[in-house]
RNA sequence: CGGGGAGUGGCGCAGUCUGGUAGCGCACUCGGCUGGGGGCCGAGCGGUCGCAGGUUCAAAUCCUGUCUCCCCGACCA
């Protein structure tokens, strides 16, 4: 057995996943420090999850925009706890053509303002409302300590921002992006079972009087937050000045609501799958879902294989041939199991002599043969099984990392070690300050059947506990 | 900002202490042998040693200055 080419993630997970990035071809990091350049197939599998809750989005009825990238420093000021919370990682540009500004321009961190002004100049009446509104863009948090897709300095990503007449609508919508555009596209796309729930006081979103989160956990047993929906209260209305007059003729002040996912998500999805070998993709997000490889040039085998491309093409799946045999076997069989392509189906000598071809899935690394002519047929249902094997066996992983404890000193040691569980009556925010001070965080706060709860009030609520990237 | 390290072919590094023909692995190119899990042999291409100044017959190596990057601690989708 050579030497693996990637370290091995037990040893040295952070190591790990650098590897992973690099040798499948995911990104690099950009010349500014903290930038980062995304690779043909780390795009490719970007450009699958930007459809997949693109469409979901515009089935929960939002419209795309395109706002500016430069937001007049003004408009962070408005909102105070917005800026306070984002001036330690803003991008500001104070000259431009030659001439210091006579007000600084902000790189977008978040759109909120700008969406804000922009608003409130298009509600004016309730008949105005609900004005559901969404963008696919960069953006600029200046980060201390980068790591590629997790959290670099400039990331892409979708942003929501809502306008409604009352609180109850925009918490109702927001709930709505976060199970029907979230949760979903995690579970059923991205195959990553999540724990949802409401963020504490101390990890609220700057300006927001709720947050929700869904948390994946990663295969070192930390919490990573993939998506967030936020109810804005009446703070960015009052202070953007978004009102409208109601039935009756009188001027309320609206209710917004925001919500976002990003290139992390790319992230979660190697830390969520990836095993030794490399990554894993699901297969309804995988850009490649079979690779049909040749093994050697011989007795028609190219042919061969590109025709049962073609008919596994034509059935509707994304499938590459990889006739590249000058490269040999060995060579290619690894970068295929690197790239996480969810179906190997390999076609050799052997094969040929035998009228069969050899599968192979990436989940499980189970190897079997099956006659040629029925390869095609047996290719949804195969991918369907590692979709769903998927999803299972990550579940079973988060359910093993996590526990259940009855102290704030477990739930300390459970945290440290993976996901602790614990009664937020029992925490408190006293608990959540002592928590942190060894790094460990509280990733949400949820009901005990693992559903969002409408306020922090609620009886029996549980802390979910664990280290965060 | 505090503490620690590093700048040498595309990538990863050795050489620096003790100055004297710039090296190794990977990748790349060509040829041959191979061929069901990163295969082997041979021949090549490729570097003003971060930058500036100095010492010296001679500097990757010594001196001075300067810039940049990485790692560890404090913010974050």
């Amino acid at each position: 057995m050579p030497k693996s080419p990637i370290a091995d993630p037990n040893e040295d997970y952070p190591r790990w996943y650098q590897d992973v990035i690099a040798k499948a071809g995911l990104a690099e990091n950009g010349p500014v420090r903290g930038t980062m350049v995304i690779r043909p197939y780390g795009y490719a599998i970007w450009e699958r999850i930007q459809a997949d809750i693109d469409a979901r989005i515009k089935a929960a009825g939002a419209d795309n925009v395109y706002f500016p990238l430069f937001i007049p420093e003004s408009y962070l000021h408005r909102e105070a706890e917005h800026v306070e919370g984002f001036s330690p990682e803003l991008a500001v540009v104070t000259i431009a053509g030659g001439k210091e500004l006579t007000e600084p321009v902000v790189v977008r961190p978040t759109s909120e303002t700008v969406f804000g002004e922009q608003m409130a100049k298009w509600v004016n009446s309730y008949r105005d409302l609900p004005l559901l509104l969404n963008q696919w863009a960069n953006v600029v948090r200046w980060e201390m300590r980068p790591r590629l897709f997790l959290r670099t300095s400039e990331f892409l990503w979708q942003e929501g921002h809502t306008v409604h007449a009352s609180a109850a609508d925009a918490a109702a919508y927001a709930l709505r992006i976060h199970h029907d555009v979230y949760r979903d596209f995690l579970v059923d796309t991205l195959a990553l079972p999540v724990l949802l729930g409401r963020k504490t006081a101390e990890e609220r979103f700057a300006g927001a009087i709720n947050t929700m989160t869904c948390e994946g956990v990663t295969r070192d047993r930390k919490a990573l937050q993939l998506a967030t929906s936020h109810e804005l209260g009446q703070n960015f209305a009052r202070a953007f000045d978004i009102t409208y007059s109601d039935e009756r003729g009188e001027v309320q002040t609206a209710w917004t609501s925001s919500w976002g996912a990003s290139t992390r998500l790319v992230g979660g999805l190697i830390m969520g799958h990836g095993d030794a070998g490399g990554l894993r993709l699901p297969p309804r997000i995988a850009p490649t879902q079979v690779a049909i490889v040749v093994v050697r040039d011989e007795d028609g085998a190219v042919a061969k294989a590109r025709e049962l491309g073609d008919t596994i093409a034509a059935a509707g799946f994304r499938v590459k041939v990889d006739a590249d045999v000058h490269a040999g076997f060995g060579r290619r069989a690894v970068d295929w199991e690197l790239k996480g392509v969810p179906l190997r189906i390999d076609l050799g000598p052997r094969d040929l002599a035998a009228g069969q071809v050899t599968l192979l899935r990436r989940d499980s690394g189970e190897k079997s043969q099956a006659p040629l002519d029925r390869a095609p047929h047996l290719v949804g249902d195969l991918l369907d099984d590692i979709q769903a094997a998927m999803l299972a066996e990550a579940t079973e992983f988060r359910d093993a990392a996590t526990a259940d404890v009855g102290s704030v000193e477990e739930a300390l040691e459970a945290g440290r070690e993976g996901v602790g569980r614990i009664e937020w009556a029992r925490l408190g925010p006293e608990g959540e300050r002592r928590l942190l001070d060894d790094g460990v965080s509280v990733r949400c706060i949820q009901r005990p059947d693992g559903s969002v709860p409408a306020s922090e009030e609620e009886p029996d609520l549980q802390a979910i506990v664990a280290r965060a990237y």
